[in-house]
DNA sequence: GTCTATAGTTAGATAGAC
DNA sequence: GTCTATCTAACTATAGAC
């Protein structure tokens, strides 16, 4: 569908959507093997270059590991807030609903549990950048549970920041149990979660 | 303390030692840097041997991991069946807390969901002995789920196989963020999770 | 931009002395 | 049982042709 002969004009080059291709198949790689046995040959093979074209696009193979977490958290924090603004007018909790469920549906789909891990085993100076953006997503749900409270939609006496690491850390970990195959979509995961937060900490 | 010159008496040879110390020092170095990072010579040289002398304990740095990842499940499991025991005669939601609070400390201090996530990435027939001790493991919460509902204590209308991953999930995850130099004793997260559990799906 | 070929390094594993 | 020395294989990374 695109002009022929189409040279300078491209919004996008070549290289760059090889790049971005690398950064995908790295990313499931990692996942489904774990770092350990993914190596630069491998990330070529699946991304059908050969190894030495590799460094054309990354200096390193930690170059690429750096992409692949650098592209999770930034990723995760626009599908939640775009999940928000679509409910922007419902309640806090309502919100939260949508901002979870954005956050399993990311989890599932983009191997993001692995990276929130990777992310805390990097060497101090990249893990700080890493860390700065997840406390950033993390605010966003911190944010949604403060409105609630303030709100007086929420019993009194609970640690809302343990809430909250305790909710999001159950749906990171399902990525490690959740079945495509089985009769559970990701959002009835959402709603059980859902019904059990509120049913606790709501008036 | 031990006698002078004694040899064959010995209940625990010093090969059993060595090994046990090598277990030891891999689980930990597995979980501080990622399976990745770590080399055999580097679990030798934090069990003070030589790299070669590992191979009079293992036939491979698999067996190594493998021998790391047996000790997992089970340790947990008599942890969690302790605990339990120590409340015996209490409620089925009071065995839970305990079972569950013994299913974070362990996972805080054995680091349990880095095997946890180690053991599905393992080759097929590998993998499948230590998922029959996971659902061995995890039946354990789900017996004390199902006796609750069975003696009318909890709400209708949750799935209880989607509670209980959630609830597990959530402190399998703290491993993640839990800092052990905060206030919070893991007995505080506990507290807090069954008090969000309780108040909303208990009558 | 991607290929082929290969340099340089390091990993896992073995052999034989002690 | 552990050490030293070493083999082999595999990996990351580079160089130069196209």
């Amino acid at each position: 569908m695109r002009a022929s002969g189409q040279t300078a004009k491209s919004r996008i080059t070549k290289a760059e959507r090889t790049r971005a291709r690398l950064i995908e198949v790295a990313t499931r790689l990692f996942q489904e093997h774990g770092s350990d046995e993914v190596t630069v040959r491998r990330i070529a093979a699946a991304a059908k270059i050969e190894a030495g074209s590799i460094y054309y696009h990354f200096a390193s193979r930690d170059e690429i590991m750096r992409a692949v977490l650098e592209g999770g958290v930034g990723g995760a924090k626009t599908e939640v807030l775009k999940a928000i603004a679509e409910v922007a007018g419902a309640s806090p909790l309502d919100r939260l609903r949508a901002a979870l469920g954005a956050h399993l549906k990311y989890t599932l789909h983009h191997h993001f549990s692995s990276r929130l891990k990777a992310i805390r085993r990097l060497p101090k100076r990249l893990r700080d950048h890493h860390m700065k953006q997840e406390r950033e997503y993390a605010a966003i749900f911190a944010d949604l549970l403060a409105e609630a409270q303030a709100k007086g939609l929420l019993r009194p006496g609970f640690d809302l920041s343990v809430v909250r690491m305790l909710a999001m850390g159950a749906l990171t970990w399902a990525a490690e149990w959740y079945d495509p195959a089985g009769t559970m979509a990701p959002a009835d995961i959402t709603d059980e979660l859902m019904k059990l937060l509120t049913e606790g900490i709501v008036k």
